[in-house]
DNA sequence: ACCATCGGGACCCCCCGTTTCT
DNA sequence: AGAAACGGGGGGTCCCGATGGT
């Protein structure tokens, strides 16, 4: 949430800084609110308000509501893969990794309200005329890719295919996450996501499910 | 869809049977339309015409547009009993029961818009202020029971929760159908389905995956 | 203005007589309303309130604000003929009707607001997307059937076409009536309309420019 | 449109002369989309863009909209009276003087977009809060003065009033104008406004309707 | 009882003409 | 002169009662 980095780096031709902040400003406005409360039953005005900006800066900023929203899905599909590095550069075994990806992405849906709006844009999609990105496809392939290295090494099942698994993963994982959503707002997510991993990642050789990698990564409380 | 038994059970004596038609012509016309568009981009206006009726007949029926969101998700749930019911009537073992269970779900998802209805409702289930049915307990439950029953038989692999099972299953069943109904209209939800339940149902003894019970299930329609 | 008679018989299928009073009430606000103010300065609220409705009801009857213009609009194109009528039944030579006819529409324009409302809606055409009736044309064929006759009669200077004349005829009016709404709010409009007829009217035999007719129809103070 | 002159004399001493370039891009550009769409369906942002600047600049060199209205109007007054001089230099007889004038005036409605702006916002006059110079009058004055030499050289009518007819010759050469306008965009202005000169200005001595002059001027553009 | 007609009022998005910073 | 921000409605839409017909 700093200025430098993951937010918003240079976009449009914004010439000034401050419409830079205004810009953000508002786009993290945005992820609050409509992780809170939804894309319908925001209204540009709520943006606005709790940007400390007015219906004109958003007006200049972006074209209608429905461009704030897919605002707020490209970021957060833009830190999507920055998420994907940080788990490559701790050069774990492919079903670590795998784990390790899972792990902190319900860590930043517990507590990234951008991750937070983007998942609920994206269940209320059907209200946003144009131009979400397609979910779930480059999600997928991201884990794909692990799993087709673990299988190279001989770490899946005989006669698994990544593929499938991998679409099997992304939908509990997305529907775990959902049911915690819906049932306890997302408290106990890292439980739920935690069951989904010993339940359908193979155990991986000498290691426990929760590696001490990916115990380190639960910042927060979890248990 | 007879008068007894599921749907609008007797409901506030209605004496002419006209009322009884009227008031399934609204229901239907309002599950066709919600599942093709959803809660908040329906108008009232679209299901009286839908349905033949004038507004003034809906609002007779229905006190909001929110009850008949919620009566359509009411007679989803009346049917989900029936359904476990067909597949206990069937005398399987637990686990290809659940898989049954699973598999007629799906088919229903596939082809029945009460049930389609109702899961896309409860997606949207934030847009309708009160009173939906909670989602995913009486489901997970009835999985859970099915599950432990296999372990009591040894068929789970030792050191497996149930409980956690049946959350991890249903969680995937449901992203499953989601993911399948958001990338292509729910086409290929019958494959994602199965691909659900050979990563995470443990196989079992000297049956294939996809019982003929279930495959039988595939061709016709749900009931 | 009396309920029965010229304005809004039965429009559409408006059951109740309040629905007939309440569309008359709007259709007859907003001629006021349009006609001192124009359509672009008008809002709907003001209709609304003219009328002692609430955009409710007005939007009950009018699908939207250029419905209301293009309803006026209609009842002044359903008035003309009965303005026409009037003057056949008075059985003159062609030339005193011609005369009369423009000076009962000149009556009209200075005292009926329907009258005044559909001029200045048709000069302000082009806010109106759509459909207002095109103008001019039955105007100008109601003139030319006069002249033609006037012709036969041998009444018109040898070599005038009367086509012609009648479009003359009309766009000197229009225009007379024009500059003097917007000189002087058409207090002079009998005026100016007269020094029209004088000019372009042939002058008719043993009849003096304006005829008793024509003098009695002026029951306002014109001069 | 050469820099001294008619248009913008020295407003308020614009020292560059990239400004006075500016000043008449914007002030042509409003001309060219007030005559096409009118005062109240153009926005600045329009004009901005037609004329190539930001709308800063459309701010630094007009008040507001309707500064830029009031200008291209007056642009029009500017002209006015260039183009009668160039009919008194012909030195014609008076009556073939307000017939020449009439047709160079028609000439410009149907080539100019300046005459065809400022005729339209004179129509729109009223959603021009404040300053249209008024219509008519000096237009009237000119007319009325060469009408009034004919009838020194007893050219009317016995009896016409000059001042009552330049009247009905300015109303019906504007009412024809408008009519041509709004049916055929203009097309036929030439035929309409000839059958208004023919109708309304008596013959002159020796002349056909049409003097070579005004002939000639059909042809060529207006200046 | 059941349903149709009619009217009420509450927003919301959008758009735009304007200033205020650079 | 350009970039950025401002704020005021307008029209449209909708969900829903009141009121009557059948």
């Amino acid at each position: 949430m700093t200025k430098s980095g993951q937010a918003t780096p240079q976009r449009h031709g914004l010439k000034q800084e401050r419409a830079v902040r205004t810009y953000a400003q508002i786009l993290h406005a945005a992820a609050d609110i409509f992780a809170a409360r939804g894309f319908a039953e925001v209204t540009l005005v709520d943006i606005a308000v709790h940007a400390g900006v007015t219906k004109g800066a958003v007006y200049f900023h972006f074209a209608n509501k429905e461009a704030i929203a897919v605002a707020v899905s490209e970021e957060y599909y833009a830190r999507l893969p920055a998420l994907a590095e940080g788990v490559k550069a701790l050069d774990l075994a492919p079903l670590d990794a795998t784990v390790e990806l899972l792990t902190r992405i319900a860590l930043a849906l517990r507590d990234d309200n951008v991750f937070q709006a983007a998942v609920r844009l994206h269940i209320e999609h059907f209200l946003i005329e144009g131009g979400l990105p397609t979910p779930f496809v480059s999600y997928t392939e991201l884990v794909r890719q692990l799993l087709d290295e673990a299988d190279e090494l001989g770490q899946l099942q005989p006669g698994t295919s990544p593929e499938a698994l991998a679409r099997v993963l992304v939908a509990a994982f997305f529907g775990a996450q959902h049911i915690s959503w819906v049932l306890h707002g997302r408290k106990d997510i890292m439980e739920r996501v935690q069951e989904v991993i010993t339940a359908i990642v193979p155990a991986r050789p000498g290691g426990l499910v929760g590696s001490h990698v990916s115990r380190a990564g639960q910042r927060g409380p979890v248990l």
